[in-house]
DNA sequence: CCTTAATTGTACCGATCAGTACATTCTGTA
DNA sequence: TACAGAATGTACTGATCGGTACAATTAAGG
């Protein structure tokens, strides 16, 4: 058989969309095998942990993506609208504008949120907290700026929950839309 | 043994919390029976459609719920700003201030989505047209009511992700705070 | 070509899955 | 008390679960 996987590293974008389709308890071995095209002595030779251990390397990865691509610059941008704008971009080509939703926020609300409890809690505190300094470089009060990350970062997860309810992504693409005159408005917020 | 279920309908808020906390695919017939204290024999009695069944019925009691608590409320309640103030009370006792999470929701994100793809999204679809009735009777421009009751659904959801995520209700109790400050302003809305 | 180790598929394990069959136990009505 | 039907627990089914063992295959180095 053609070999299609060389490393590890390749795995983990076909796992990411595994778990986020179907959860870490649905996601069964079966069709984990399936859809990467390996069997199961490939898969535990890449992961020894199994199942848990997969899943551990996705959020990592996930939150590997998030670090670089969306934490990092909200922390170190100096120009805080910038960063922001950035931030919203980036998510929405994350979430393909609403057709894909978040395998953190998959695992939070299931079973297997106390499994990963550390690292789902991580992700979320750790964009809230970065948007909040962002958010305070462009202009908004300290006390303000806190709250209006954490209203973002919800508001974000709860779209997303909306766009797969409905089976139709325009509502994540409104909101990102209002997100984005609500924290970088045309003139800089007073 | 004592008899302790005499009604199928006894048994709905216990199947309730079963798949709020497991979700479809988590929760087996085997917690299923622990948590109701009934043998295979009875809950198929009463849930002849086995496990499908007992989640469709979960789904039509919550539904009816907030059809009867939220929903029509919000449609015939003549005022606007009293009836999205109930909604908010109402929203905030169901949801233990954020220690509990949607069951629809839960059903959303996974992979059950799609075997319950009506209920699920007619659920959230009553909710925001309920909203925005209301919202547009207390005095919010229509164009906006339709923004703002989708926003706000979304911001329920979103915190009851982080809330659970962050294994900390406050997220959720001061997003229920903001909300009722802004659909509810105390000088009514321009 | 030969060796060696990494990689992979397959057969299997015990446990658990959803669901069925059915004998037993209750409960209400004579 | 005696009976009928509802309610219930238990034992089972085949399928699938996550995980293990291991032999066959592959690729790289000499």
């Amino acid at each position: 058989m053609a070999r299609l996987v060389y490393e590890r590293a390749d795995l983990l974008p076909l796992l990411g969309e595994v778990f986020r389709e179907h959860g870490f308890e649905g996601a069964s071995l079966a069709v984990i095998s399936r859809r990467t095209g390996l069997g199961k002595g490939s898969l535990y030779h890449f992961f020894p942990g199994g199942k848990e251990e997969m899943a551990a390397a996705v959020l990592a990865h996930v939150d590997h993506w998030f670090e670089t691509q969306v934490f990092r610059p909200l922390r170190e941008e100096p120009d805080g609208r910038r960063a922001i704008t950035a931030m919203l971009e980036a998510t929405d080509a994350y979430f393909r504008s609403g057709r894909r939703v978040c395998v953190v926020g998959v695992f939070a609300l299931a079973e297997s949120r106390d499994r990963f409890a550390v690292k789902v809690a991580s992700y979320f505190s750790a964009w809230i907290d970065a948007l909040a300094g962002a958010l305070g470089r462009a202009g908004h009060p300290p006390d303000d700026a806190r709250a209006l990350s954490e209203e973002a970062v919800g508001l974000i997860q709860g779209a997303l929950v909306l766009a797969r309810a409905l089976d139709d992504p325009a509502p994540f693409a409104r909101t990102l839309a209002r997100l984005k005159a609500r924290l970088v408005p045309e003139r800089p917020a007073p």
